[in-house]
DNA sequence: AGAGAGGGTCGAATCGATTCGAGCAGGGTT
DNA sequence: AACCCTGCTCGAATCGATTCGACCCTCTCT
């Protein structure tokens, strides 16, 4: 049952490749011990032989390994020096309208598309590349807009000056211990950490050891390192006191994880203790900012809407329930606010709930979060201009961006 | 009111780098002519001098643009041919452990990381990197889980391999006519369109003529392109058969765009003749193939939930209302079930709802979609295959997954 | 007419590795 | 003793560009 459209076949009609007349151009002086090796542009190998070829199936060759012509095949169709083909795309230095057309005709005749970026990479000592370093399983860092929204900010203002992002998943939580390849070797001129590391986080010293200039986003500052960060205590502070105001006492927290573990349930006093990740500790000392200390405080293995489910359906039918629940993140209080009408509670009649980023939840309508909003855009560009100044040799100062409490219709008078 | 932390302190402890003692080792016989530019390892400059720089800020410089040792340089103190230390680091080749682990003590002494990637990617002429260029801006493309997961099935399959995933973003909606820089000139041995284009995608245009072998997913198919995609038209017909088993006559579909211009509404009949996405036509042919002839297509402008619910706010108030909706996904699945419930209507019981997909939607708790399920991790790994094979020399064959039909809460008996 | 200026080209070095085959030393075989 | 391996190491070429300074040629100015 193969319902499937035989697509329009459309092939770009390729000009046959001009012949690599080019002669292999030895040095004027040379020993004449050895005689030079006769390969006249080796063809390369097409990799590793892949061990899972499927036995009968029709393999077509494909185009890979042809021959492509190099600045050096173009200069010769120009009779024109390497040199000055070179300026002819690179545009940097002086060259005559005549020539540069001259060469560009040659490139076309030649099916050239433009210099080799691996040359030029060498050449110039820079790859171009930003590695981002997202904390986690693509799958699930995604899954979360915050990281999502940062990434995009960033990609738009690094984008135009001509660097490109290079995703790199973090280590995997249990074994934490061995680091990505890519972290280890892969070509970048500065690295971005979402979710900014621990001290003793192996992916900061990988590139550390490998002297990679890095931005930590949201992480503990190091003088060596970048950072960027939000006021997420004094918002976390000021939301809390819109809840006193409101007359709340018994206020829970739903927290993000503590520290690679991930967790889930209430913390007790001995759990509270390992806490490692920056910033649930700073969201956390938002609260005691203050003045208040939380009934419960519910750990979480990750910002997802089912964890945050998770936290409201424990806190909220627990004995002499809390009346509010500040979130840690927006996923988090959206779960928080599923749990509670599961479980037959109005909001914010029976229950407040206050969220944290500043997302948009349509699918939490009618209901709209209270927030404390953080400028996600905006990070990813402060970010963006972070790996600018490394890339220009120079020590960004820590840069925090301010949030913003945004009342939505979550919150409300503590029940009487 | 900045209540941060100052995080600890920690320099990693660099020893001095050595001297570069290496003398410029210019050819042996040489014209003479010309004394050789006396320029012992120039220094780099700094790049474009960063015309947004702070006035009043210290800037502290980072230690970027120190020369850092080569291969070379650990040969030399290792005592031992460049060719041998690389060897040592490569693996690849006959070499005695303790000479080995000289060459190994040397770079740790110099402080070298292991060997410079641009350079090895020059000389085997591979960067390693496959260029995924996600369908629109990063920020909606990743607010659908679709994506996201394809791609992290890709990552996971082809981290393993050594290569990395450079993020390109596609083509703005408006701005279609220009392509992004990194599209033309960044280094890539494979490029893969999530969400494959049409034929006249300019990203497909440029790819083809750089010569960049290219994996195309769920998008026309093309003889010099590799295809991964799902039997999509089988699935939604299966789907909607099993509507019409419940006695379902009156159906109405919510689509995916129909091409760069991302309407909304109802498609009437001149707009069904701008259909240009093979996606959005083959899932509304599935429905075709059951028999059915849509009462309504509803035109979205993206995968999103708020889409849906705009969707489902408008079909489901219009007169005569549609017992059933087939949305070719889930996200917009969801917006019709939160929009039904918006104005009243119970799910099944009044309306049925289909989506794609297969995705896990813990925020429409208590319903859970009936959907036609897409192995989206399996597309990822299928996807990096399709690379592998590319990057082999191979062109892999069309893959088509297969999809099936999960029955969940939110379809039912049309209403009496 | 000669000097000076300056636009345009070119040669050669260089970026940092990988890779191939040659060569060499030492041990075992006939 | 001659010979052949075997196992390591090394020299040199090469990947494909960029970039610097030298040089040449023409035009302008005095």
């Amino acid at each position: 049952m193969s319902n499937r459209f035989d697509g329009g076949v459309h092939t770009a009609g390729t000009l046959a490749v001009a012949s690599n007349t080019r002669t292999p151009s030895r040095p004027a002086a040379r020993p004449a011990s050895r005689r030079p090796r006769a390969r006249a542009r080796r063809t390369r190998p097409p990799v590793a032989p892949s061990d899972r070829a499927t036995p009968g199936a029709p393999t077509r060759r494909c185009t890979l390994s042809t021959q492509r012509p190099t600045l050096a095949d173009v200069a010769a169709a120009a009779k024109v020096s390497v040199s000055t083909a070179s300026l002819a795309f690179s545009g940097a230095g002086p060259i005559a309208a005549a020539t540069r057309q001259r060469v560009l005709d040659a490139a076309t005749e030649l099916d050239y598309s433009g210099p080799n970026p691996l040359g030029r990479q060498l050449r110039q000592g820079r790859s171009g590349i930003v590695g981002v370093v997202v904390g986690d399983a693509l799958r699930r860092s995604f899954r979360d807009p915050v990281s999502v929204q940062v990434l995009d900010g960033l990609v738009g203002t690094i984008g135009p000056l001509g660097l490109g992002v290079l995703l790199i998943p973090g280590a995997d939580e249990l074994t934490a211990a061995t680091v990505d390849p890519l972290v280890e070797s892969a070509a970048m001129d500065v690295a971005v950490l979402l979710w900014g590391g621990t001290t003793d986080d192996p992916v900061l010293a990988s590139l550390r050891r490998r002297g990679i200039p890095t931005v930590l986003v949201e992480g503990k500052q190091f003088t060596d390192m970048a950072t960027v960060g939000i006021d997420d205590r004094g918002g976390v502070a000021t939301a809390t006191r819109h809840l006193l105001e409101l007359g709340h006492t018994r206020i829970a927290t739903v927290t993000l994880p503590f520290n690679r573990e991930r967790r889930e349930g209430v913390a007790d006093e001995e759990r509270m203790t390992a806490l490692d990740w920056e910033i649930t500790s700073r969201r956390l000392a938002g609260i005691t900012d203050a003045g208040v200390t939380p009934v419960a405080v519910y750990e979480t293995p990750a910002s997802l809407v089912e964890h945050g489910a998770d936290a409201g359906r424990a806190l909220l039918s627990a004995p002499d329930r809390p009346t509010a629940i500040v979130c840690q993140s927006d996923l988090l209080a959206g779960g928080v606010v599923l749990a509670a009408r599961e479980l037959g509670l109005r909001v914010p009649e029976d229950v407040s709930v206050l969220g944290f980023d500043g997302l948009d939840l349509p699918w939490l309508a009618p209901d709209v979060l209270t927030t404390v909003a953080q400028p996600l855009a905006e990070k990813g560009a402060a970010v963006a201009h972070a790996v600018e100044d490394l890339l220009a040799g120079e020590m960004p100062p820590y840069r925090e961006l301010p949030v913003s409490l945004r009342i939505g219709t979550t919150t409300g008078p503590v029940p009487a």
